[in-house]
DNA sequence: GAAAGCCCGACAGAATCGGTCGTATACTAA
DNA sequence: TTAGTATACGACCGATTCTGTCGGGCTTTC
């Protein structure tokens, strides 16, 4: 369970390519999803979807495709996975503004906020960067646990 | 996404209120659920699972029902969500012992793995007591962070 | 103008989730 | 002993979500 969905694991494989490839100018969905054996149409979209959230800038013609917006470092795994999967909420009940309207009594969802918060925050600490040079994750994600502690 | 079943939702509220009522040697389901407004055979469905992991409990016949097996602090939040959604994985490639068989260079989910880990220390240190106390669950949570940290 | 690429909506198959039903079993109380 | 209460368990179905595909349209380069 709390599992990411697959496109979501597409999206930040695709972005980790793209900042290992930082010399060529743009990436065709193709080449990226053939590197790593992804449905091409479905990573398209994926790619798409990331470019109208603006983190990606796409280029289209020959030799077109996708490059980052910006630098690896400046772009979070949080975002794209929010930009892929939607908002984040740990909790069943709460579906974007409106909360559990079925069970008014669900205390539970309180508490269970700051858990959405504390994975939010690892999340936001990870860069694509972190990802690509996979060996300093480890390191970023525990330095995350202090920053997220200071923010009740 | 990354939401919580609302079986796993269910569960936690199920054994708060149960940790709510230590004076009561049994509840049964169906009080639980009339609580709530959970569907009782739903919840029923649930409690029995959580039985089987040794979390609470049960006695058959008049006056039966379900108590906590262990002290509500002995309980973690993590406990409770893996005996009901099964493993916890970010990850979506990794499924129990296999690995990643479609794509065998995802270098991704090593980082996420961590993640992972994270999170589950985060769900570790969150027990039933404290859904029950909800305000100093925000305490918990954070000090949770430095705990985590130390096991890199 | 043709090929290579992005853009986008619709849709179908699959998997998972939420919830119900029916039945068997265990225990208690009268 | 019998009736009533409650758990235990498996089968099943409708709904939702996820994954992936198809088709057509638009943009840029050669």
């Amino acid at each position: 369970m709390l599992r990411l969905t697959k496109k979501a694991d597409y999206g930040l494989m695709a972005l980790k390519y793209l900042a290992e490839h930082p010399e060529t100018p743009a990436l065709s969905a193709k080449d990226v999803a053939d590197a790593y054996g992804i449905p091409a149409q479905l990573l398209a979209k994926i790619l798409q979807r990331l470019t109208k959230t603006g983190l990606l800038r796409s280029h289209a013609g020959m030799n077109g495709g996708y490059a980052l917006a910006r630098d690896p470092r400046q772009i979070s795994a949080f975002e794209v996975i929010r930009a892929i999967d939607g908002p984040l909420f740990i909790t069943s009940c709460t579906k974007g503004t409106k909360a559990c309207e079925l069970t008014p009594s669900c205390t539970i969802k309180e508490p269970l906020a700051r858990v959405n918060e504390t994975i939010a925050g690892v999340l936001k600490s990870i860069s694509i960067q972190d990802l690509a040079e996979q060996e300093h994750a480890a390191g970023k994600a525990r330095e995350a646990h202090g920053l997220v502690a200071l923010t009740p």
